[in-house]
DNA sequence: AACACCGCCTGAGCGC
DNA sequence: TGCGCTCAGGCGGTGT
């Protein structure tokens, strides 16, 4: 369930947190939710339980070195130090980076690695369900290389933008927001506020969108990923920050979680479906 | 090449 | 109380 707004409130509460610590010590407790340069790449769970790791070393979860800011594109993290490298974080479903004072150092169940930082905190990556990871990137380039696979942050997503990567879609509107390729940053939950706020049918061919409704649909996925930021995030169960807070964003749904519900707008009764394998609610009188 | 679908994984919520 | 079932979904891999 993390999307863009809430990797961006891990990323704020992380810097916080972090910026110009030195870890001091690294601990897995799982190897299999790190993927090392040397890994069959793709590592996703089935992939990663198969593969052949090769050995992981502290030095490359970045024992000893200096962290400057984390950046973030769409979903994924990266845990930047001061040379450069850097660890990708994706948080999956239920992923979580934690930062905790030295008094509070018990071990839950799905920590699966720690580092423990100068100033005695314990940075921590906890994940339930392990649909997330870790990627070790050896440079700067590496991770550039890594996210100029991703089509454009939908943080700040212009309707050119959207226009150009929608231009040859025959896919429901709602699959090309889904995919990472197209555009950075968005999930099911604000996949659907954003179409409903544009107006949009989920199951509207990508190309066949008008100029003006692309422009009304660039302009819904900011304002709703940015007031999203704002709350810090929807927290529907698991969602917390690096402090460890839930987002609020969750009472601003007007769509997802309301199937069977009254629409915010007209009052119609909202439909659920499916679009693109994922459950997906839509108000049949508003978006068209 | 573009798209549909599978399966990874766990905990919550449900009916009985 | 407790069991078994279903559901949630980001993402890469496989099949069409």
């Amino acid at each position: 369930m993390p999307e863009l707004p809430e990797v961006e409130s891990t990323r704020r509460s992380l810097a916080r947190a972090i910026q110009g610590r030195r870890v001091r010590a690294v601990e897995v407790f799982r190897r299999d939710v790190v993927v090392a340069p040397g890994d069959p790449e793709g590592g996703f769970s089935r992939q990663r339980k198969a593969a052949k790791p090769v050995p992981l070393t502290d030095d490359m979860l970045l024992r000893s070195a200096r962290f400057v800011e984390p950046a973030r594109r769409g979903k994924q993290l990266a845990l930047v130090a001061n040379d450069g490298r850097a660890i990708v974080v994706h948080l999956g479903m239920t992923g979580a980076v934690l930062v905790r004072t030295k008094d509070v150092q018990a071990r839950s169940p799905h920590e699966h690695v720690r580092w423990l930082l100068d100033d005695g905190s314990v940075m921590v990556f906890d994940d339930a369900r392990r649909f997330g990871g870790l990627w070790v990137v050896p440079s700067a380039d590496a991770l550039r290389a890594r996210w100029e696979t991703l089509g454009p942050d939908a943080l700040g997503i212009t309707a050119d933008a959207l226009r150009h990567e929608l231009a040859r879609r025959r896919t429901p509107i709602k699959a090309a927001l889904l995919d990472q390729r197209v555009l950075a940053g968005v999930g099911n939950i604000y996949a659907d506020e954003s179409l409903f706020r544009a107006g949009i049918r989920p199951d509207r061919e990508a190309r066949g969108l008008s100029r003006p409704r692309i422009e009304r649909l660039a302009q819904a996925i900011r304002d709703v990923l940015h007031n999203a930021v704002r709350a810090g995030g929807s927290t529907l169960r698991d969602f917390r920050d690096a402090d460890g807070r839930p987002g609020s964003y969750r009472a601003s749904h007007a769509v997802y979680g309301r199937g069977g519900e009254q629409c915010p707008s007209c009052g119609a009764r909202l439909r659920t479906g499916s679009c693109a394998q994922r459950t997906t609610v839509w108000c049949g009188r508003c978006q068209r």
